[in-house]
RNA sequence: GCCCCCUUCGUCUAGUGGCCCAGGACAUUGGAUUCUCAGUCCAGUAACAGGGGUUCGAUUCCCCUAGGGGGUACCA
């Protein structure tokens, strides 16, 4: 049986965006099912300075979400080298074949002539077929072509008559007819290649089995197959997914368009709690470096790779009816082409979220202090003398933290006791308006310095026979225990809160407001 | 303009002629629980784009229309 080989080529952008991963992933998964290898080839025939720089975040990303590459970048491989830009010498020698077999051409046409027959095409509403007036085959043409000042580029000589069936994996036979084909260029004047030309020739000499790419490359599937048949080189499978969409819309999703994003509610949302975290750790934050489709937001938050994998996997992918939770090790053991949708699947910040939630609370407690400890760290928080109450703090959060940047809603439990600040609404409404409730702290004190077990049990009992000797209600008191103790208007359990606190913070801490 | 692809609840989807007056999940609504928050538990609202066929029977097959998306570059 042929060896399943898959590969993703990004082009060196500087990031790595959700759609682009949600490729990689299917390309990975598929390799990976199926016992074979999953190549990673870098696409910068656009020959940028910085490819190095452009494509570390990539790597990274690729790597943080657990997709490794069997041969690429970093580690090489049996086919070396995986950049397009070093591969100009085997691009040239595909070039010169397709020359001589009289499947290629030199063409001296002009821009502005081409576009002159592409406009007359256009209003009489057919398909424009290069009339190649300027195509030159023989020497004398190229001379003459050559005489009248003209550069040539090479363009690929379609076929005019028959059509073409492309079994695709998931969208089945595409037909296309050849007479609607283009001569596309696939040599520029200056020598430089043309994706398709460099894309072919890389699959072939990768020995790519599968090739499993966004939907927008099916319309230039067919002189992909032309060059592909005329040099010879095996027909690898095909599977053109789907895009992943805008949030509510069926157009692909788009780095450039955050601002049109930020209109939709969820995902607003989700880049405001990103920000609140972004803000406590210092990190400066703007549109190009914060964006929900860049990968890289979810790592700087604390989101969990295997939410993020969970759920794009699921973004144009289905396995039956019910099951949603995967593990990395679930995709691998159940993905399938089959199983992938053929329509444009909008990308929801919610749900993202919702797998997010669900992964994280499946953690144990060393694994969560693991992840929330670096975000203690960049705030300025850790180390501090009361280090040693994090792991209460997490098991008593629980699903209150929900990515590992919401440890830093806990943060008031390692501030200095007597210098803390008070949420001013919060304060002003529970006890600067209630000047009652001073009166009950002060009596709920007395009671707290003579407790000697700070256990939350105890704690609730100590209160329960409180509020019942006053003959309030437990309303009447709480909050303002809370702002006090907290500054805060929301938070853990009272009890666990004092608990977590001990004694001696917690006395401070009432002190203050007495 | 021309070519190609797509179309089930708000969203992701299940569904391959009768099991579907369409199932699940997220969201949402109502209720319960509660010291806040976060949850949890129960209940509910909500979809086969439209029109023609084929068939005893269409979400499922065919055709047309509409809508959406992509390609049509010396971009990838």
């Amino acid at each position: 049986m042929m060896t399943v080989r898959t590969r993703f080529a990004p082009s060196p952008t500087g990031y790595l965006h959700i759609g682009g991963v949600r490729t990689a992933l299917f390309c990975w998964l598929f390799a990976r099912k199926h016992g074979g290898q999953f190549i990673l080839r870098i696409d910068d025939t656009d020959q940028q300075r910085n490819v190095d720089e452009a494509i570390s975040p990539i790597l990274h990303g690729l790597r943080w979400l657990g997709i490794d590459w069997d041969e690429g970048p970093e580690i090489g491989g049996i086919y070396a080298p995986y950049y397009q830009s070093q591969r100009s010498d085997k691009y040239q020698a595909a070039v010169n074949k397709l020359l001589e077999l009289k499947f290629a051409y030199r063409d001296y046409a002009r821009t502005e002539e081409i576009q002159a027959e592409r406009d007359a095409a256009i209003n009489e509403k057919k398909t424009f077929t290069y009339s190649r007036k300027w195509m030159a085959e023989s020497e004398s043409d190229i001379k003459r072509f050559e005489s009248e000042g003209r550069q040539c580029v090479i363009r690929l000589k379609m076929p005019r008559t028959g059509e073409l069936i492309i079994n695709d994996l998931i969208r089945g036979n595409v037909t296309f007819n050849w007479a609607d084909e283009q001569d596309h260029v696939i040599q520029r004047a200056d020598g430089s290649f043309i994706y398709h030309l460099a894309n072919v020739v890389d699959d072939e000499d990768f020995k790519i089995s599968h090739v499993i790419r966004a939907e927008e490359h099916l319309s230039n599937t067919p002189r992909q197959i032309f060059i592909i048949q005329s040099l010879g080189y095996n027909l690898p499978s095909y599977a053109h997914l789907p895009f992943v969409a805008e949030p509510g819309s069926k157009t692909k999703l788009s780095k450039r368009k955050l601002d049109k994003y930020l209109k939709n509610k969820d995902f607003a949302k989700l880049v405001e709690h990103g920000k609140s975290i972004a803000n406590r750790i210092g990190l400066s934050v703007t549109d190009d470096n914060f964006n929900p489709v860049i990968v890289d937001f979810y790592e700087k938050v604390g989101y969990l790779p295997e939410a993020i994998v969970n759920y794009i996997a699921l973004v144009g992918w289905a396995l039956d009816d019910k099951t949603e939770f995967f593990s990395m090790k679930d995709l691998i053991e159940n993905f399938s082409l089959e199983g992938v949708t053929k329509g444009a699947a909008s990308f929801d910040p919610q749900k993202l979220f919702a797998f997010e939630e669900k992964h994280f609370l499946k953690l144990s407690t060393d694994e969560k202090i693991k992840l929330c400890k670096p975000f203690l760290e960049a705030a300025k928080i850790f180390p501090c003398e009361f280090s040693d109450i994090l792991e209460k703090i997490i098991e008593t959060a629980g699903d209150r933290i929900k990515v590992a940047g919401d440890i830093l809603l806990f943060s008031d439990f390692f501030a200095d006791d007597n210098s803390f600040e008070y949420e001013e609404s919060a304060y002003n409404k529970r006890i600067a308006d209630q000047p009652e409730s001073i009166n009950l702290l002060k009596e709920f004190y007395d009671l707290l310095s003579q407790q000697e077990q700070f256990d939350h049990q105890l704690l609730e009992i100590l209160m329960q026979k409180f509020i019942d000797a006053k003959s309030i209600k437990i309303g009447d008191i709480i909050h303002a225990l809370r702002i006090s103790v907290t500054g805060k208007s929301s938070g853990l359990g009272m009890f666990e809160t004092l608990e977590i606190l001990g004694k001696s913070r917690v006395l401070k801490r009432i002190k203050r407001i007495l």
